[in-house]
This record gives structure tokens, C-alpha cells and sequence, in this order.
DNA sequence: ATAAATATTTAGTCTTGTCTAAAAAAATAG
DNA sequence: CTATTTTTTTAGACAAGACTAAATATTTAT
């Protein structure tokens, strides 16, 4: 059906398309995959061909109903092996994401709908994003950025924005994690940086850790 | 480390040395890949370079403790994904090989590791076969083929030569599977078939059959 | 021992996916 | 509105891994 990279270019396009809304650009993509613009521009004409996605010079791409629905799976394949790292196999929730990116590949229609099963349906993965079902349909979960939160107002810490390892090590590091309730206690009007409480502890937090932080009120 | 087509190459010789003893010949290698004997040439030329195998033109291939070792981790993760395909996913043992083929690709010493824990540390696959361990020990298991059995022995099925799904389909079609008694009651001299006892039922089975089936007695 | 058959290698080509350098188009600034 | 900057595309090259066709070695048969 499709190469591992034309499966790579799906999902950075569909990603790029969820959070933007608009045509992704050229070089948003070669951002994303770090890659080239050229080499962006060769790949977007093979895809357009395939019809998964629309192309117009300097117009930037839109994915197809077809290519929605492939980069759909692939996020799916993604996310349920990220669950079954971190309840079956004990990877923690920075240790998921290397491997999670090739499994995501792996080609069985059974294989992924009984792993599925295994897992018991879940709905969500470690990082708190909604895992699509066989249809490929998955729920919008309702959040907001910790950052826009104001002083004496909480929520429920439901997932976070920004995957890397070091960012998540520094969540465990400060006993955050999903389903924990979050509180602001004060806010710092010059640097933007929150003191909020976790656990009955009082921690301090940058604009930028605040800025990758999700949260259900 | 090595290429997903290097990774191939390496477990295909290293399964015909295991059955040959010898060098293994660029044809024999061409016919297990289904590739042509130039496309070895170059590739084993590859190898050669990498210190994997020792290569002397027109004289075949043989690994080396290095190539060895890379070969055999390899047959170690196709063999665990076997087992969890089958214990944790209703995969059959005619289904299993072609995932296995893909999974055994994914790097991730962790990954391989703590899925043997979760499996209990299998000693054999699905087929019958061992499970190196993380060392890249394994136990070579005493067989014989059923074929050389003489009127009245008898034995435990213990593994398949052929793990073609045709032929697992035909096995589960007749209740032969790892585990169980098989007893022969006679044979034919004209076509070497067999008329065996298993589960309590007599059937006759060809020598191709015979010749495909591993007896422990 | 020579001819025929078989096995292996070489030379050159192709596809995929990438890259660099340069050209062209579009957006932005003054 | 023209000039500069930014974005995108084109053109040409390259590496990996495969292929075909032809050349060369080796083995087998007579």
C-alpha cells in the first residue's frame, strides 16, 4: 500500500493539518520530518498521484479523505503500541515513543485489531491522546494549555503537547502525571511562570512547561 | 546497525549453514530470497566488508562469530513475536510468520527483552523451534523426521520442517500438532506414505508429509 | 580432455528517496 | 511599486538495492 516513508510524510501531514487547520506548507513539512524542502516538494507529487492528498504549486497540500483515513491508522497503530509498552511490557512514558514510530509500520489488519483486544479497548494512550477505533473515529478530547489558566483556577492534567523524553522525565521528576489535579495557585505576571499545586505540593513552573501542558477543567 | 536487507540476508545464510554445515553458495542464497544470484554477489560483497561473513569469490559464504551472533538475534525476535502472536493475540501457527517477519525487524533491545519476561521466557516457538536466549544460547533439540521411523516406533511430535501455511492448515485439519503421540502402524514401500495412530485415529499420510514432520522418541 | 552445462561475477541500468545548488515564484518592506 | 527576502520548485547527482544481459569460472559428462 504505502513505503514507511510515504507513511511518515501521512502522518506529519495529518498532524500538521490537525493542529493548523490550513494547507501545510512545503516547509512546515521538511520541518517536521528534518528533511528538505526539494525532497518535500518530490514526495508531495508521488502522494498527489496516489491521491491521498491535493497539491498545488506554492499552495501547500491538503490530505484526502483517503490519505485522512491512512494517516488515521497509522496514528491508531502508533498509540496502541505506545499502550502496550507502558502497561505490558513496563517502558515508561518517555521510553515509548522510538519504538512506538516503528511498530507503527508493521502491516497486519489482525495483528492490530486483536492487540486491540488485548489491551482491552482503551481510549487513550500514555501521552493522553484519544487512539481512533477500527472505523477510525476518535473522540476530541476537550483541553486547554496549563498556560491559560488563571490564578485559583484547576484541572485535570489530560495530556501534554510536547513528547520528548527530557520533557517527560521532567514531569515524573515533579510527580506529574495524567489524571492528577492541577491548581494555580499564582501567576508571574513578568516571565509568565505558575506556582500550582500537585500532590498537596507547591511547585513552580516556566511559561514553557506550562505551554505543554494540557488540561481538562 | 544493519539494514533491513542486510538483516534478511544475514538469517537466511545462517539458516542454510545451520541445515548445510558448509559454505553456503550464492544460489542457494538467491533461491531462499527469491532474488537473482547477481543482486547476492553484491550484497554479500557488502557483508563482507562489515566483517560479518568471509567471502571468497566462486567458494561461498560462511559468517562469522559477529555475523553469528547478529543472525541469531535476529531469529530470536521473529521467534518471541511468534509466541505472543499465538499465547496473547488468537493467532494460529499458519499465521504467524509473516507478522513475525516484519516484527523481527524492530530495534529495540528493551523491547525484545522485556517481551521475553512477559512471555515467561519461552524455550520454543510455536513451531516447535528453540528461542535463543539473550546470550544467543539455545538448546538444539533432538528430532528425527517422522519419515525414518520404522513400523511400530513411535514418538512426540516435536517441530515442522515446512512452516508454509498450506501445510500448518493441513496439519491442524488431521489434529497433528506439537505434544502429541504419533505411532506408525505401517508403511508403504512403493510410495514410502505411512498409516500413523494420533488421538486415537488412524490416518495415512505421503512421504512428502513424513518428511516434514520432526519426531522426538 | 574437451564440450556442454551450471554457477558466479561484472557491467550497466533502474527505482526510491534523498541531497545541493540554482532558478523561479510569492510575500514583504521601504 | 519596486527591491529584497522568503518560499518553493527544478535540475542534476548520489547511495542502496535490485535487475538484465553478457562474460568468466567451474563442474560434469562424454
Amino acid at each position: 500500500m504505502f513505503t514507511l516513508s510515504e507513511e511518515n510524510y501521512l502522518k506529519s501531514i495529518f498532524h500538521l493539518q490537525t493542529e493548523s487547520g490550513k494547507g501545510i506548507s512545503t516547509n512546515a513539512i521538511a520541518k517536521k520530518l528534518e528533511t528538505k524542502p526539494s525532497s518535500v516538494t518530490d514526495m508531495i507529487k508521488k502522494l498527489a498521484e496516489k491521491k491521498v492528498l491535493v497539491y498545488m504549486k506554492y499552495q501547500g497540500v491538503t490530505l484526502t479523505d483517503l490519505g485522512k483515513q491512512a494517516a488515521i491508522s497509522i496514528v491508531r497503530k502508533h498509540r496502541l503500541w505506545e499502550v502496550f509498552l507502558v502497561d505490558k511490557l513496563n517502558f515508561s512514558w518517555d521510553e515509548v515513543h522510538d519504538v512506538a514510530e516503528q511498530l507503527e509500520h508493521i502491516k497486519s489488519p489482525k495483528l492490530i485489531n486483536e492487540l486491540d483486544a488485548f489491551l482491552g479497548f482503551p481510549k487513550k494512550d500514555p501521552h493522553g491522546d484519544p487512539i481512533p477505533d477500527k472505523e477510525g473515529n476518535f473522540q476530541k478530547i476537550e483541553k486547554k494549555l496549563l498556560s491559560t489558566l488563571e490564578v485559583k483556577q484547576s484541572g485535570i492534567c489530560v495530556g501534554v503537547n510536547d513528547s520528548s523524553s527530557d520533557f517527560l522525565k521532567y514531569l515524573d521528576k515533579n510527580n506529574i502525571s495524567l489524571g492528577h489535579k492541577i491548581e494555580v495557585l499564582s501567576k508571574e505576571s513578568f516571565d509568565g511562570s505558575l506556582t500550582i499545586l500537585i500532590n498537596s505540593k507547591k511547585i513552580t513552573v516556566s511559561k514553557k512547561i506550562s505551554n505543554n501542558i494540557y488540561i481538562q477543567s
